[in-house]
DNA sequence: GTAACAATAACGGTGCGTTAACGTGT
DNA sequence: TACACGTTAACGCACCGTTATTGTTA
């Protein structure tokens, strides 16, 4: 046997910077369920990596309901055809909010370039 | 004089699908200042843009006390110097959550890419 | 359409009182 | 071995502040 990496809820908190009260909380909402040792949560590393998703998933900007749905699928490992299908279906409409998004940002980047450039050309016209 | 396009507040709605009361409530909130003709409101192409602003910053994210913030800095045009460098300042500093947020959805969807390529295999394993 | 005020609903937690398990020093 | 003590965790329920709207009435 490999040994298996494990964490306590509190270290947990204290890596990712977050309360153990909150983790709990992802659990409550269906989002986590780690093994228990007589009712005390023990996370692996898949646990780990799984808060990790949630975590980013926040700052994307996906609500916690969301976060449930999509992370679910990426573990899952269905063997029915029609659920295979609506896996990739569903990705296929993330990736598409995402690529939206994503444009949101790079046009609000380059609008902020332009605020900069010009911002900074009066910065030279009146330092001179 | 060239002849302005202005717009109700129900075109408005009607164009970026939002209901009227929104966009009152925008008002009030201190992202839109639009001219009155006895007490009516009645929009001009800047506060068209505007509005188009405030939707695509609330899709990226942003709150919308972020939202006037940064929106008052595009179209300020301040004449001193401390005010131009606090407006780079704060240009520069969403500049970098807007990169951090960019980096996460880059992230997100090269996770999803593995996943739709893993769960694109099995089906076609299954469709042998 | 407007103004003003109220109500609502979702979201993402937090606080708290209590109970339980475990390790340490005496 | 026994006991007290501190730490950490679990549980459940209520409650909260913010945010973004929507309703309502005049």
């Amino acid at each position: 046997m490999s040994p298996v990496e494990t964490y306590t809820i509190s270290e947990l908190a204290k890596h990712f910077d977050v309360t153990p009260r909150a983790i709990r909380f992802y659990e409550d909402q269906g989002l986590l369920n780690p093994k228990r040792v007589n009712a005390q949560r023990v996370y692996n590393e898949g646990d780990f990596v799984r808060l990790k998703l949630i975590l980013r998933g926040k700052r994307i900007g996906f609500s916690l309901a969301e976060l449930k749905q999509t992370i679910s699928l990426y573990d899952t490992h269905p063997d029915e055809k029609a659920q295979l299908q609506y896996v990739l279906d569903t990705i296929e409409a993330h990736r598409q909010e995402l690529v939206q998004r994503r444009e949101d940002i790079e046009t609000t980047l380059a609008d902020m370039d332009d605020v900069h450039a010009r911002v900074n050309e009066q910065l030279k016209l009146l330092a001179s």
